[in-house]
DNA sequence: ACTATTAGTTTACATTTGTAGTCAAATGCT
DNA sequence: AGCATTTGACTACAAATGTAAACTAATAGT
């Protein structure tokens, strides 16, 4: 039902989400600081996102604010679960190790993952289940 | 340089990483259990595979062998890769915390993130910049 | 030997995505 | 008032993707 945030539609969002209601022209300008997009192009994007419905476009004098109609927890959730869906079970610890090993993460963070790791472990499984295959016949 | 692993490509991987020489019998019916693709289908995406130089096709007799030309590990870091990349340098934390909780983890992968989270702990910042503008003239 | 089945190759086609040009309306500046 | 600029809408177009039919060569069963 919902169009999927394409890669490059995403680096709209982002800069929306942080900026809250922003003109094209601000879009264009945070973007063009990190991507060599023609405006042409940002503004090919941001339209669709609008028709996608995520972002909203208010019409301000001639020109439109927009501003995202969809949380960025949203998004990131939906996009994370993409990611946890495409790999095997098995991996996904090993995927989580790396993550964290890679980026920075808040002490507040980290002390969150403790105390889900803490309430967890005692009853985690030796292994997980690989779930590549199709259920086999039993 | 690398064309992109679809995801409809990777259900193809999966079982050719998990079964590690496969006929193309063996996909389909595989792939035939979870996903209601046609035999074409699932033959497309095989050549694609194999054509993008991620799957090796042996031949044997009239039929192939298929196996996998990049190791499972080096597609999933690139596709986690992907998704820390596109969100928020801010919510990666969360991003974990949430997966953590909703997958199963074995015991090990648990102690090991455990670890990681020690040793990090002490000198990780308090807040996470966000890095969604691009950089600000300073 | 003949036929049904199987596996691989080729072709097809709509939709999505990345990327951008063109144009017209609205605005601001002089 | 007239021109330069900005902004949004419309059009364009190649490549990638999901989805699959058609055709062909080989094989297995009878």
């Amino acid at each position: 039902m919902n169009k999927a945030i394409t890669p490059a539609e995403w680096k709209i969002m982002r800069i929306v989400w942080t900026l809250g209601e922003v003109g094209s022209a601000d879009i264009i300008e945070n973007i063009q600081r990190m991507n060599d997009w023609s405006n042409s192009t940002i503004k090919t994007l941001i339209s669709r996102l609008v028709k996608k419905g995520y972002l909203l476009a208010t019409s301000q004098g001639h020109a439109n604010l927009y501003s995202a109609l969809i949380p960025e927890e949203t998004a990131i959730n939906s996009e994370s679960a993409n990611l946890f869906d495409s790999i095997c079970e098995m991996k996904v610890g090993e995927v989580i190790a790396k993550a964290i090993q890679e980026h920075q993460v808040s002490k507040n963070d980290l002390k969150e993952i403790q105390k889900i790791i803490s309430s967890q472990i005692d009853d985690a499984p030796k292994t997980v289940q690989c779930n590549c295959l199709g259920k086999v016949a039993d």
